[in-house]
DNA sequence: CCCGATTCCTTCGGGTGTGAAAGAGTTTCG
DNA sequence: CGAAACTCTTTCACACCCGAAGGAATCGGG
Protein backbone atom coordinates (compact mmCIF):
# COMPACT_ATOMS: atom_id res chain seq x y z
CA UNK A 1 0.00 0.00 0.00
CA UNK A 2 1.42 3.04 -1.10
CA UNK A 3 1.91 6.18 1.68
CA UNK A 4 0.41 9.40 0.49
CA UNK A 5 0.25 11.24 3.63
CA UNK A 6 4.01 12.93 3.52
CA UNK A 7 2.99 15.60 1.31
CA UNK A 8 0.04 15.85 3.09
CA UNK A 9 -1.95 19.22 1.59
CA UNK A 10 0.70 19.72 -1.10
CA UNK A 11 -1.91 19.43 -4.48
CA UNK A 12 0.62 20.05 -6.59
CA UNK A 13 2.98 16.95 -5.49
CA UNK A 14 -0.05 14.47 -5.04
CA UNK A 15 -1.10 15.43 -8.90
CA UNK A 16 2.51 14.24 -9.79
CA UNK A 17 2.44 11.18 -8.15
CA UNK A 18 -1.32 10.28 -9.29
CA UNK A 19 -0.23 10.76 -12.96
CA UNK A 20 3.32 8.99 -11.90
CA UNK A 21 1.63 5.88 -11.35
CA UNK A 22 -1.68 6.03 -14.06
CA UNK A 23 1.27 6.98 -16.62
CA UNK A 24 3.56 3.91 -15.97
CA UNK A 25 0.54 1.51 -15.54
CA UNK A 26 -0.87 2.81 -19.24
CA UNK A 27 2.27 3.02 -20.38
CA UNK A 28 2.60 -0.36 -20.06
CA UNK A 29 -0.98 -1.37 -21.42
CA UNK A 30 -0.31 0.58 -24.29
CA UNK A 31 3.19 -0.67 -25.75
CA UNK A 32 1.79 -4.30 -24.74
CA UNK A 33 -1.49 -3.71 -27.11
CA UNK A 34 -0.84 -0.44 -29.43
CA UNK A 35 2.80 -0.71 -29.32
CA UNK A 36 3.45 2.79 -28.42
CA UNK A 37 3.64 4.91 -25.48
CA UNK A 38 1.33 7.47 -23.71
CA UNK A 39 2.52 10.66 -24.78
CA UNK A 40 2.87 8.89 -28.47
CA UNK A 41 -0.66 7.67 -27.83
CA UNK A 42 -1.96 11.65 -26.74
CA UNK A 43 -0.39 12.68 -30.43
CA UNK A 44 -2.30 9.92 -32.04
CA UNK A 45 -5.49 10.89 -30.92
CA UNK A 46 -5.14 14.40 -31.52
CA UNK A 47 -4.23 13.66 -35.21
CA UNK A 48 -6.59 10.82 -35.58
CA UNK A 49 -9.88 13.64 -34.41
CA UNK A 50 -8.51 16.79 -35.76
CA UNK A 51 -6.08 15.46 -38.92
CA UNK A 52 -3.09 17.15 -40.05
CA UNK A 53 -1.80 19.37 -37.36
CA UNK A 54 1.35 21.86 -36.88
CA UNK A 55 3.88 21.23 -34.86
CA UNK A 56 2.80 24.54 -32.26
CA UNK A 57 -0.59 23.52 -32.36
CA UNK A 58 -0.17 19.85 -30.74
CA UNK A 59 2.54 21.26 -28.29
CA UNK A 60 -0.27 23.75 -27.54
CA UNK A 61 -3.23 21.30 -27.10
CA UNK A 62 -0.91 18.91 -25.03
CA UNK A 63 0.76 21.40 -23.32
CA UNK A 64 4.48 20.29 -24.57
CA UNK A 65 7.43 23.03 -25.17
CA UNK A 66 8.53 22.94 -28.90
CA UNK A 67 11.64 20.57 -28.54
CA UNK A 68 9.44 18.20 -26.72
CA UNK A 69 7.10 17.83 -29.80
CA UNK A 70 10.09 17.66 -32.17
CA UNK A 71 11.57 15.06 -30.28
CA UNK A 72 8.02 13.58 -29.99
CA UNK A 73 7.43 13.53 -33.41
CA UNK A 74 10.66 12.61 -34.65
CA UNK A 75 10.43 9.20 -32.85
CA UNK A 76 7.02 8.90 -34.34
CA UNK A 77 8.00 9.44 -37.55
CA UNK A 78 10.92 7.06 -37.21
CA UNK A 79 8.54 4.38 -35.74
CA UNK A 80 6.10 4.91 -39.34
CA UNK A 81 3.33 6.74 -37.06
CA UNK A 82 2.83 10.16 -38.59
CA UNK A 83 4.71 11.45 -41.74
CA UNK A 84 6.05 14.93 -41.69
CA UNK A 85 6.40 17.06 -44.25
CA UNK A 86 6.84 21.44 -44.69
CA UNK A 87 3.44 23.35 -45.03
CA UNK A 88 3.65 24.82 -48.54
CA UNK A 89 1.62 28.39 -46.97
CA UNK A 90 3.99 29.08 -44.48
CA UNK A 91 7.38 26.89 -45.33
CA UNK A 92 8.68 27.62 -41.22
CA UNK A 93 5.80 25.83 -40.58
CA UNK A 94 5.83 21.25 -40.31
CA UNK A 95 2.69 19.42 -41.19
CA UNK A 96 2.44 15.89 -39.06
CA UNK A 97 -0.41 13.88 -40.58
CA UNK A 98 -1.12 10.83 -39.32
CA UNK A 99 -0.02 7.63 -41.49
CA UNK A 100 -1.85 4.20 -41.74
CA UNK A 101 -0.13 2.33 -39.50
CA UNK A 102 -0.43 5.26 -37.17
CA UNK A 103 -4.08 5.25 -37.87
CA UNK A 104 -4.74 1.26 -37.03
CA UNK A 105 -1.98 2.10 -33.86
CA UNK A 106 -4.54 5.37 -32.79
CA UNK A 107 -7.62 2.80 -32.58
CA UNK A 108 -5.64 0.25 -30.73
CA UNK A 109 -4.44 3.05 -28.49
CA UNK A 110 -7.85 4.26 -28.16
CA UNK A 111 -9.79 1.12 -26.98
CA UNK A 112 -6.53 0.31 -24.24
CA UNK A 113 -7.35 3.85 -22.81
CA UNK A 114 -10.94 3.62 -22.80
CA UNK A 115 -11.04 0.39 -21.03
CA UNK A 116 -8.50 2.03 -18.44
CA UNK A 117 -10.48 4.88 -18.54
CA UNK A 118 -13.69 2.98 -17.26
CA UNK A 119 -11.62 1.10 -14.56
CA UNK A 120 -10.70 4.72 -13.27
CA UNK A 121 -14.63 6.21 -13.41
CA UNK A 122 -15.48 2.64 -11.73
CA UNK A 123 -12.57 3.08 -8.98
CA UNK A 124 -13.61 6.83 -8.39
CA UNK A 125 -17.54 6.61 -8.84
CA UNK A 126 -19.49 8.91 -11.42
CA UNK A 127 -19.72 11.94 -8.98
CA UNK A 128 -16.27 12.36 -8.30
CA UNK A 129 -14.92 11.46 -11.80
CA UNK A 130 -16.89 14.42 -13.02
CA UNK A 131 -15.61 16.44 -10.45
CA UNK A 132 -11.99 15.41 -10.85
CA UNK A 133 -12.40 15.72 -15.01
CA UNK A 134 -13.69 19.38 -14.45
CA UNK A 135 -10.96 20.18 -12.06
CA UNK A 136 -8.17 18.93 -13.93
CA UNK A 137 -9.62 20.78 -16.94
CA UNK A 138 -9.33 24.05 -15.10
CA UNK A 139 -5.91 23.22 -14.16
CA UNK A 140 -4.83 22.18 -17.53
CA UNK A 141 -6.11 24.92 -19.30
CA UNK A 142 -3.60 28.22 -18.96
CA UNK A 143 -3.55 30.04 -15.11
CA UNK A 144 -4.45 33.23 -14.40
CA UNK A 145 -7.71 32.80 -17.45
CA UNK A 146 -10.70 31.19 -16.48
CA UNK A 147 -11.88 28.76 -18.75
CA UNK A 148 -14.55 30.73 -20.91
CA UNK B 1 -6.42 29.92 -23.89
CA UNK B 2 -5.71 26.20 -23.56
CA UNK B 3 -8.19 23.23 -25.37
CA UNK B 4 -8.59 20.62 -23.68
CA UNK B 5 -11.52 19.22 -25.06
CA UNK B 6 -9.07 17.07 -27.65
CA UNK B 7 -8.36 14.63 -25.17
CA UNK B 8 -12.12 14.28 -24.28
CA UNK B 9 -12.56 12.25 -21.99
CA UNK B 10 -9.59 10.19 -21.65
CA UNK B 11 -9.15 11.21 -17.80
CA UNK B 12 -5.44 10.34 -17.76
CA UNK B 13 -4.28 11.91 -20.47
CA UNK B 14 -5.95 15.00 -19.31
CA UNK B 15 -3.94 14.16 -15.75
CA UNK B 16 -0.78 14.21 -17.44
CA UNK B 17 -1.58 17.74 -18.92
CA UNK B 18 -2.61 19.17 -15.60
CA UNK B 19 0.66 17.89 -14.02
CA UNK B 20 2.82 19.43 -17.01
CA UNK B 21 1.54 22.46 -16.58
CA UNK B 22 1.85 23.09 -12.74
CA UNK B 23 4.71 20.92 -12.51
CA UNK B 24 6.56 23.73 -14.73
CA UNK B 25 4.74 26.55 -12.79
CA UNK B 26 5.86 25.22 -9.65
CA UNK B 27 9.39 24.46 -10.64
CA UNK B 28 10.04 27.27 -11.83
CA UNK B 29 9.33 29.25 -8.47
CA UNK B 30 10.69 26.63 -7.11
CA UNK B 31 14.57 27.09 -8.67
CA UNK B 32 14.04 30.77 -8.41
CA UNK B 33 13.08 31.16 -4.27
CA UNK B 34 14.73 27.87 -3.16
CA UNK B 35 17.10 26.69 -5.69
CA UNK B 36 15.74 23.55 -6.17
CA UNK B 37 13.56 21.53 -8.48
CA UNK B 38 10.14 19.80 -7.91
CA UNK B 39 11.46 16.39 -7.53
CA UNK B 40 13.77 17.43 -5.35
CA UNK B 41 11.70 19.13 -3.10
CA UNK B 42 9.66 16.58 -2.96
CA UNK B 43 12.86 14.26 -1.19
CA UNK B 44 13.38 17.32 0.57
CA UNK B 45 9.86 17.30 2.47
CA UNK B 46 9.80 13.52 3.08
CA UNK B 47 13.16 13.88 4.60
CA UNK B 48 12.00 17.48 6.69
CA UNK B 49 9.09 15.34 8.49
CA UNK B 50 10.14 11.57 8.60
CA UNK B 51 13.38 12.18 9.12
CA UNK B 52 16.28 9.70 7.38
CA UNK B 53 15.13 7.19 4.97
CA UNK B 54 16.23 4.37 3.28
CA UNK B 55 16.33 4.94 -0.82
CA UNK B 56 13.84 2.07 -1.51
CA UNK B 57 11.48 4.07 1.32
CA UNK B 58 11.94 7.44 -0.68
CA UNK B 59 10.54 5.70 -4.07
CA UNK B 60 7.86 4.21 -2.09
CA UNK B 61 6.35 7.50 -0.68
CA UNK B 62 6.93 9.51 -3.85
CA UNK B 63 6.25 6.42 -6.35
CA UNK B 64 9.36 6.19 -7.93
CA UNK B 65 11.04 3.00 -9.24
CA UNK B 66 14.54 2.32 -7.41
CA UNK B 67 16.79 3.89 -10.35
CA UNK B 68 14.97 6.95 -10.46
CA UNK B 69 15.47 7.39 -6.45
CA UNK B 70 19.61 7.18 -7.21
CA UNK B 71 19.94 9.65 -9.83
CA UNK B 72 17.67 11.87 -7.97
CA UNK B 73 19.47 11.90 -4.47
CA UNK B 74 22.82 11.21 -6.72
CA UNK B 75 22.14 14.94 -7.86
CA UNK B 76 20.99 16.31 -4.16
CA UNK B 77 24.46 14.53 -2.88
CA UNK B 78 26.28 16.89 -5.34
CA UNK B 79 24.66 20.07 -4.63
CA UNK B 80 25.06 19.40 -0.51
CA UNK B 81 21.54 19.03 -0.28
CA UNK B 82 21.78 15.16 1.54
CA UNK B 83 24.10 12.65 2.68
CA UNK B 84 24.09 9.23 1.74
CA UNK B 85 25.81 6.47 4.01
CA UNK B 86 25.11 2.47 4.30
CA UNK B 87 22.86 1.53 6.39
CA UNK B 88 25.10 -0.18 9.46
CA UNK B 89 22.32 -2.48 10.07
CA UNK B 90 21.35 -3.87 6.90
CA UNK B 91 24.70 -2.69 4.43
CA UNK B 92 22.25 -3.28 1.31
CA UNK B 93 20.79 -0.09 2.36
CA UNK B 94 21.63 3.49 1.74
CA UNK B 95 20.53 5.84 4.12
CA UNK B 96 19.62 9.53 3.00
CA UNK B 97 19.45 12.26 5.64
CA UNK B 98 18.86 16.78 5.25
CA UNK B 99 21.98 18.47 5.37
CA UNK B 100 21.95 21.86 6.81
CA UNK B 101 21.91 22.99 3.57
CA UNK B 102 19.12 20.75 2.79
CA UNK B 103 16.85 21.92 5.59
CA UNK B 104 17.22 25.49 4.87
CA UNK B 105 16.09 24.76 0.73
CA UNK B 106 13.50 22.46 2.51
CA UNK B 107 12.17 25.36 4.67
CA UNK B 108 12.08 27.84 1.32
CA UNK B 109 10.81 24.97 -0.71
CA UNK B 110 7.95 24.65 1.95
CA UNK B 111 7.11 28.64 1.87
CA UNK B 112 6.89 28.28 -2.14
CA UNK B 113 4.73 25.31 -2.38
CA UNK B 114 2.37 26.08 0.47
CA UNK B 115 1.75 30.05 -1.28
CA UNK B 116 1.66 27.56 -4.36
CA UNK B 117 -0.97 25.30 -3.14
CA UNK B 118 -3.30 28.40 -1.59
CA UNK B 119 -3.46 29.69 -5.76
CA UNK B 120 -4.80 26.57 -6.64
CA UNK B 121 -6.85 26.50 -3.75
CA UNK B 122 -8.52 29.85 -4.65
CA UNK B 123 -8.79 28.98 -8.34
CA UNK B 124 -10.58 25.73 -7.60
CA UNK B 125 -12.38 26.04 -4.94
CA UNK B 126 -12.83 24.91 -1.09
CA UNK B 127 -15.37 22.19 -2.39
CA UNK B 128 -13.71 21.15 -5.69
CA UNK B 129 -10.16 21.27 -4.05
CA UNK B 130 -11.45 18.92 -1.37
CA UNK B 131 -12.77 16.52 -3.58
CA UNK B 132 -9.76 16.90 -5.93
CA UNK B 133 -7.64 16.18 -2.81
CA UNK B 134 -9.38 12.45 -2.09
CA UNK B 135 -9.70 11.96 -5.63
CA UNK B 136 -5.61 12.10 -6.48
CA UNK B 137 -5.08 10.64 -2.96
CA UNK B 138 -6.96 7.24 -4.08
CA UNK B 139 -5.42 7.12 -7.50
CA UNK B 140 -1.98 7.66 -5.89
CA UNK B 141 -2.64 4.67 -3.75
CA UNK B 142 -1.91 1.17 -5.70
CA UNK B 143 -3.75 0.21 -8.24
CA UNK B 144 -6.77 -2.48 -6.89
CA UNK B 145 -6.21 -2.02 -3.23
CA UNK B 146 -8.37 0.35 -1.35
CA UNK B 147 -6.67 2.81 0.53
CA UNK B 148 -7.66 1.67 4.33
C1' DC C 1 12.01 47.33 -51.61
C1' DC C 2 14.54 46.04 -47.59
C1' DC C 3 15.98 45.60 -42.85
C1' DG C 4 14.53 44.56 -38.29
C1' DA C 5 11.16 42.12 -35.46
C1' DT C 6 8.57 38.11 -35.07
C1' DT C 7 7.27 33.30 -35.57
C1' DC C 8 8.25 28.45 -36.02
C1' DC C 9 11.04 24.74 -35.55
C1' DT C 10 15.36 22.52 -34.32
C1' DT C 11 19.60 21.76 -31.68
C1' DC C 12 22.04 21.57 -27.38
C1' DG C 13 22.84 20.50 -22.55
C1' DG C 14 20.87 18.63 -18.63
C1' DG C 15 17.23 16.85 -15.25
C1' DT C 16 13.87 13.13 -14.65
C1' DG C 17 11.63 8.82 -15.51
C1' DT C 18 11.45 3.57 -17.17
C1' DG C 19 12.62 -1.66 -17.64
C1' DA C 20 16.26 -4.96 -17.65
C1' DA C 21 20.28 -6.72 -15.78
C1' DA C 22 24.24 -6.71 -12.67
C1' DG C 23 26.46 -6.39 -8.02
C1' DA C 24 26.45 -6.68 -3.10
C1' DG C 25 24.39 -8.15 1.26
C1' DT C 26 21.08 -10.95 3.88
C1' DT C 27 18.16 -14.75 4.71
C1' DT C 28 16.52 -19.39 4.20
C1' DC C 29 16.84 -24.06 4.15
C1' DG C 30 18.69 -28.55 3.05
C1' DC D 1 27.78 -24.68 7.00
C1' DG D 2 26.93 -23.42 2.39
C1' DA D 3 24.24 -22.87 -1.90
C1' DA D 4 20.10 -20.90 -3.49
C1' DA D 5 16.71 -17.38 -3.02
C1' DC D 6 15.72 -12.96 -1.95
C1' DT D 7 16.30 -7.84 -1.23
C1' DC D 8 18.34 -3.37 -2.01
C1' DT D 9 20.80 -0.36 -4.86
C1' DT D 10 23.27 0.78 -8.94
C1' DT D 11 24.36 0.81 -13.93
C1' DC D 12 22.86 0.90 -18.64
C1' DA D 13 20.25 2.27 -22.62
C1' DC D 14 16.64 4.83 -23.78
C1' DA D 15 12.21 7.91 -23.72
C1' DC D 16 10.68 12.32 -22.50
C1' DC D 17 10.64 16.99 -20.71
C1' DC D 18 12.68 21.77 -20.02
C1' DG D 19 15.13 26.52 -20.95
C1' DA D 20 18.30 28.82 -23.89
C1' DA D 21 20.14 29.67 -28.17
C1' DG D 22 20.29 29.27 -33.28
C1' DG D 23 18.54 29.17 -38.12
C1' DA D 24 15.01 29.73 -41.61
C1' DA D 25 10.80 31.97 -43.23
C1' DT D 26 7.44 35.59 -42.78
C1' DC D 27 5.81 40.09 -41.58
C1' DG D 28 5.87 45.12 -41.03
C1' DG D 29 7.42 49.77 -41.10
C1' DG D 30 10.36 52.99 -43.27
Amino acid sequence: MARVRAVDRRLFLLIEIAARRLSRDADQRLHAEAGVSASQAAVLFLLLRRGERRMGAIGEVLALGAPAVTGLVSRMEQAGLVTRRRDAKDRRGALVALSETGRLAAERADAVLRAFNTELDERLGDEAADTLYDALTRLASDAGDPVG
